[in-house]
DNA sequence: CATCAAGATATGTCTAGTTGTATAATATAG
DNA sequence: CTATATTATACAACTAGACATATCTTGATG
């Protein structure tokens, strides 16, 4: 009679209003340093009481997009991390370089035979025992990506013992002879997040990811490694060098 | 227990409850925009659980006669604004001669590209410079629509800085030399709210609207306006001209 | 010009009240 | 006995208002 059981488990008000803000401020209606409209506006803006805005702002204060002033107001804290992507892609190094406190989590290190994308990628026979590491990346400890990457076995005996050791792929390539390494080919796309990645990357299923997948290549031309990243889309602005 | 439990109960309580309730509105008691008193104080005055008196409630929302607002209470619904949709639509004017209290809210304006089905719209190449603007309308205090509409920047420089100013799309375009301008075409549609939306429209999410799109041109049937509105069903009732 | 005081604003905190939802128990009709 | 209607209880989510406290603005004062 009154209900049918197509109940409607709507979002949370103060749920859909941190959406939206985050949306602005991602979008650039909101600036780095932009001071936000009051509590007192905004609760009218969006026609709800004053402490749903505080609901809202506080979880924006909590992912660390907006940062508040007692008397003074809240402010933008920061935009999504810039990761520029270019020839030198190093994942420390771009974040510090940002200013942000990179932090890696490897989740798993194995040693398995490649697939067929992947000894494609690597231009070795397909079957070929490979070094495979996947984990999280943090910046300002909130995760912004998972990656997975692989290591021709072959051509860099010891690479997986030297990532366990190090947890970092530019010295674990120096220590298996590979001084210096550059970005041979990019692609990107944008997908949905599966429960495992919303999980990681504490979003929701189906929220938007940017992937790249990437080949890394030593000083004469051969590939190293062949990685994938998934950026949460919210919290990273990939740049692209010319 | 107070009431006559040997007794066959012909109808179920909460039908009263819900049938007397109907009829205090009708005779005026409670006029529209009016707070209905509290689920406790009702249970208290009928002499039955709180229960009760909500599933009575829920039938009254269900009939449109009541809108229930988690916090606030549950108020006497507003009758529907009729809403004419013709050759010449004017939002404050429509609603001003229907005896309402018209109001706009900007939420928005910016200048971006055309999207495909923009450009289409307005005859103008695609990628081409736009203004858009989006925000709500309101009728009597209460949001009855959101909407978005866009501009061909080239065909109407100024338009953005116009609307700006005025705050007014009739007003805009005759500050840029469009003195008149009437609509060539309206599309209906149903939809259900997003969250956004309802947050807006203070509806719950998955509600129905009432989409309309539609095209405005000068006299010379020049595009000079692309525009949607998401109506709230309940809100607003579209009539058309002959 | 520099400084201080007072007022206006804005966030932080607290208390209380109201609707929304979930679970379980009890009574009544069929 | 079984299904439905009603009661009972508890908690979550949102509203409403008041007050404290930090910050910014303004104007008077020397």
């Amino acid at each position: 009679m009154s209900n049918s059981p197509a109940k409607t488990r709507r979002t949370a008000i103060w749920s859909a209003i941190a959406t939206a803000l985050r949306g602005d401020i991602s979008e650039g209606r909101y600036a780095p340093g932009d001071k936000l409209p009051t509590e007192a506006v905004l609760a009218e803006r969006f026609g709800v009481n004053r402490h749903t805005v505080r609901h809202a702002l506080a979880k924006l204060v909590e992912e660390g997009l907006v940062r508040t002033r007692r008397g003074a107001g809240a402010f933008v804290a920061a935009l999504p991390t810039d990761y520029p992507i270019g020839r030198r892609v190093r994942f420390h190094e771009n974040l510090l370089a940002a200013g942000r406190r990179p932090e890696k989590r490897i989740l798993q290190i194995e040693r398995r035979a490649a697939t067929i994308g992947e000894a494609e990628a690597l231009a070795i026979p397909k079957g070929e025992t490979l070094c495979a590491h996947h984990g999280l990346s943090f910046s300002d400890g909130r995760p912004i990506a998972v990656f997975e990457s692989v290591f021709p076995l072959s051509r860099l005996p010891g690479i997986d013992i030297a990532l366990e050791e190090t947890g970092s792929v530019t010295e674990a390539l120096a220590c298996v002879g590979v001084p210096d390494y550059t970005r041979a080919s990019t692609r990107l796309t944008a997908v949905r997040a599966n429960a495992t990645q919303a999980l990681h990357l504490q979003m929701r299923e189906g929220d938007p990811l940017l992937r790249s997948t990437g080949v890394n290549v030593d000083g004469e031309m051969r590939p190293v490694e062949y990685g994938r990243t998934w950026f949460a889309g919210d919290r990273v602005t990939l740049t692209l060098e010319s």
